[in-house]
DNA sequence: AAAGGATACAACCGCACTCCC
DNA sequence: TGGGAGTGCGGTTGTATCCTT
């Protein structure tokens, strides 16, 4: 069985003091990011990495763009949505300044009501009829082609029993717009 | 003005993946 | 090559704030 990320004794849970945050940014910007189990020891903070490491990336990184959705985000959210399903690390990655789960949240609380006052299902981008299950995931291949496939709430493609599944999948694709987007991952720029 | 409900968002939890020995 | 450690991700929860009655 797999250790605890942390000991629960000795660390600090819930909201961070704007102590807590002025020690883990002035740590950061002094030793940079990474090994966040040792950090918070190295730190001083009474907290485990993890929500070291959760506090800055979603809170505290100096790139991030705090504040409202423009409708061009939340357009282009829903798109890579309806491609890539709950892959929130990936959609965020397509939004300078937006976090995973900035863009997560703002999916569950703002997006996903906007979408089925249009009458569009959440899960799955379709018109018409809301269901609660699968969402589909879509790769988009050096050809252009996309292969999509749906996938279970763990982001999972799911290929079980899928009896049915070339209907859906092919009613789904012609659904959705053409988006024309470009999702290939550009490799982070290597400095000096 | 107060109480209860709804909403928004920060933070936690647990699983899965990757890396390294 | 297997296993452990470290890290990342997505789902869920907790709570502060706003809104309605």
């Amino acid at each position: 069985m797999r250790k605890p990320c942390c000991e629960k004794k000795e660390t600090n849970k819930g909201a961070w003091s704007k102590q807590e945050d002025q020690k883990l940014i002035d740590y950061i910007q002094k030793h940079g990011e990474g090994c966040w189990r040792s950090l918070p020891q190295a730190a001083g903070l009474l907290r485990c990495g993890k929500s070291c490491r959760l506090r800055w990336v979603n809170y505290l990184r100096p790139d991030l763009k705090r504040g409202n959705f423009g409708e061009d985000e939340e357009e282009l959210i829903i798109k890579l949505h309806a491609l890539l399903g709950n892959r929130w690390s990936l959609i965020a990655g397509r939004l300078p300044g937006r976090t995973d789960n900035e863009v997560k949240n703002y999916w569950n609380t703002h997006l996903k009501r906007k979408l089925i006052e249009r009458g569009i299902d959440p899960n799955n981008h379709k018109l018409g009829h809301y269901s609660t299950t699968a969402t589909k995931s879509c790769v988009l291949n050096s050809n252009g082609d996309d292969k999509c496939s749906p996938v279970n709430s763990n982001g999972n493609e799911n290929n079980a029993g899928s009896n049915s599944s070339t209907d859906q999948e092919s009613n789904h694709k012609s659904s959705l717009p053409d988006l024309n987007l470009d999702l290939t991952i550009a490799l982070p720029l290597m400095e000096g």
